[in-house]
DNA sequence: CACCCTTTTGAATCTGTCT
DNA sequence: GAGACAGATTCAAAAGGGT
């Protein structure tokens, strides 16, 4: 599918889409404020929140519920069986929005929630400072094998990881709390009056993430209200497709613009590729191909136990066969049944002790190379 | 109403509060978490989190809703007209609740985001390290007066104020993102075999700020789920009443205990002082009683304007006789209509400018005593 | 008592592939 | 679809023990 905008309504466009075509789905819907009039700082400047009329067509609850499950179940036909949805609320809306999609048969994979660095103040101090937004990540059904690029996550996270660890090689589990600042400054799209063109643009920051977290190159990523073009763009940037939909036309305007201006840069996080599994190695394969001999020692690591290795691939450890995973567990005499075996026996190789695991990196370049390049 | 564990299932025991007779509701219901089997560490331990067969009674999500549905209308029964309800939960289940609770008609305050200092890592890599919980604030509908301390919020936080900061009088309005860690250590209630007595236990410091921020010293609080009684614990300490609702015999008796240790601390936190507004004072009084003279000229701290004080209060200014708070807004040239003019005007005495807020202090000191001890 | 090291543990929708 | 089996995967805090 070729990359673009439709500029109409999501309810209007999203059923001319095929079945089980998109990979991806960010979903920043209209939130229902239920603000009416003006809210004046004290000062007396007033405070331009959001006053769209995008956020206001509801007047019921109900119209509100209808109008979400309508899309939801779009969103959920066009979704391929692996793809995964993205949708941000706040308080106001997330709730209904979540709750229906548990009820269409969405499978909640996380929510994650947007910590605002420099949330706008409360200027009545009428309750607490609302200083986040909340994502709700979910695939089609609880048998979707999602895109969860797990080590680029790591490689990402900054939360609890500071930039000097990171530099020192220090990488954590992301987590579901991610702080990102508000859209300012030069991301912010203006009008030619210097009016801010969209009053709830979401930062690239979190785009960003999104995208590199829960897809790869080439995928499609559509967004079914589209505004200023956020996802089009780190979507463009990062080497993805994508279908925007957005019923505004100046908004399609600005944002095709914005789109033009990007150039990719499809880099090691981009393409994921801490993620890409080695090719996969049979432990009788290398043995085979000399790598082992039948009868050497293996030696463990960390307390100098040893085995025999037979030719099936199994260990002779205390007069009894058994499988190298098994074996190392035993041998370091944990309370696991296996243990990664490749993480824990070594061999030896011109009289130094040599990890296996280092050995089956030497036979996956020599051996692995044109399966590599699929 | 006389603090109380009951020991009874919620759905038997709601129902037969009286109606509008509890001023904060704070509920930890089953999450219904849908675990299957059980999850080992790589070093071979279980993990044991919540294998609750309270958390897994329910088979459908109709089923789940239909609980949900039911606690939630006899709290909306119970809770006084300008009472406020927290409900916790995690991803599971926090949609379903807040859908709901919206369809009931509560009125949402805030959501608030219980970052986990410390959280349960995820041991397969299998998706985000979930490091959070939410809980809904809720009022029982959009008239609700509720209570909201939001100066003792301010004292109270440390999430975007560093000790430091906060030793010097740095004060910040708390967000809705709060850093707490889990409940763990001397805290966590055990069994006489050393077992932790309840899978999920919540930390004090969540309740302690919960209590202080939404409610006052002799408030009822009502905890339909109270488990280890954290909340009925938090609530004597800070001088509240509590209602528990228990089903587990042995919880209830754990809880008692931990209760019956529980001294109450209540300083100025925990009274509210911060948030107690001051007695209101009529200004035409305070010339009555001699603090102010007809015809005096008051001064404009910030750029030397003056004006005249008349009998009636109003000031004389350019010809005009405006009230003092409008005269403060035009003399300082605001673009506000008003402004608070206690903030503003100075008066002479003894030779040096004195502002007129300090005079409205020793004002209230000598003539308001007896009001101050209502 | 201070310091260091080891062990334990926490509301979790926690694997993928081949036979 | 069930079962076998190969192989990949965790972080912070508190307690406890040793020096």
């Amino acid at each position: 599918m070729q990359s673009k905008i439709i500029n109409k309504d999501a309810l209007k466009a999203l059923p001319e889409l095929p079945d089980e075509s998109i990979d991806l789905i960010f979903a920043d819907p209209p939130y229902w404020m239920r603000v009416n009039g003006v809210l004046e700082r004290v000062e007396g400047t007033s405070y331009d929140g959001c006053e769209d009329s995008w956020d206001n067509q509801f007047s019921t609850l109900e119209e509100y519920e209808s109008f979400t499950r309508q899309w939801l179940r779009e969103c959920k036909r066009v979704l391929k069986k692996d793809g995964s949805i993205w949708v941000i609320g706040s308080m106001q809306c997330i709730y209904t929005i979540g709750g229906i999609m548990q009820q269409l048969g969405y499978w909640f994979i996380n929510d994650v929630i947007w910590h605002k660095a420099n949330p706008t103040p409360n200027f009545r101090g009428t309750r607490l400072n609302n200083s986040h937004e909340t994502l709700i990540w979910a695939a089609k059904s609880d048998k979707s094998r999602y895109t969860f690029n797990y080590k680029t996550a790591k490689e990402l996270n900054f939360d609890s990881v500071t930039f000097e660890e990171h530099k020192k090689g220090v990488r954590k589990q992301m987590g579901t709390v991610w702080k990102i600042g508000i859209c300012q400054g030069k991301e912010r799209l203006k009008e030619e009056s210097g009016q801010k063109l969209h009053s709830t643009q979401k930062p690239e920051e979190l785009l960003y993430r999104i995208i590199t977290v829960s897809s790869m190159p080439g995928d499609v990523v559509l967004d079914p209200f589209g505004g200023t073009m956020t996802t089009a763009a780190m979507a463009k940037k990062s080497g993805r497709r994508y279908i925007m939909i957005e019923k505004d036309e100046s908004y399609c305007r600005y944002g095709q613009e914005r789109i033009d201006n990007i150039t990719p840069h499809i880099g090691e996080i981009e393409k994921g590729v801490f993620d890409v599994p080695p090719p996969k190695v049979k432990f009788a394969d290398m043995i085979k191909a000399g790598y082992f001999h039948e009868g050497e020692t293996f030696y463990l690591k960390s307390n100098g136990e040893t085995a025999v290795l037979k030719s099936n691939g199994k260990l002779l450890y205390q007069g009894e066969e058994i499988d190298m995973h098994a074996c190392a567990a035993r041998a370091k005499n944990s309370r696991a049944k296996r243990l990664n075996g490749f993480n824990y026996w070594c061999v030896k190789r011109n009289g130094n002790y040599v990890s296996i695991d280092e050995i089956r990196n030497e036979y996956r370049e020599k051996e692995c190379a044109s399966q590599k390049d699929d």
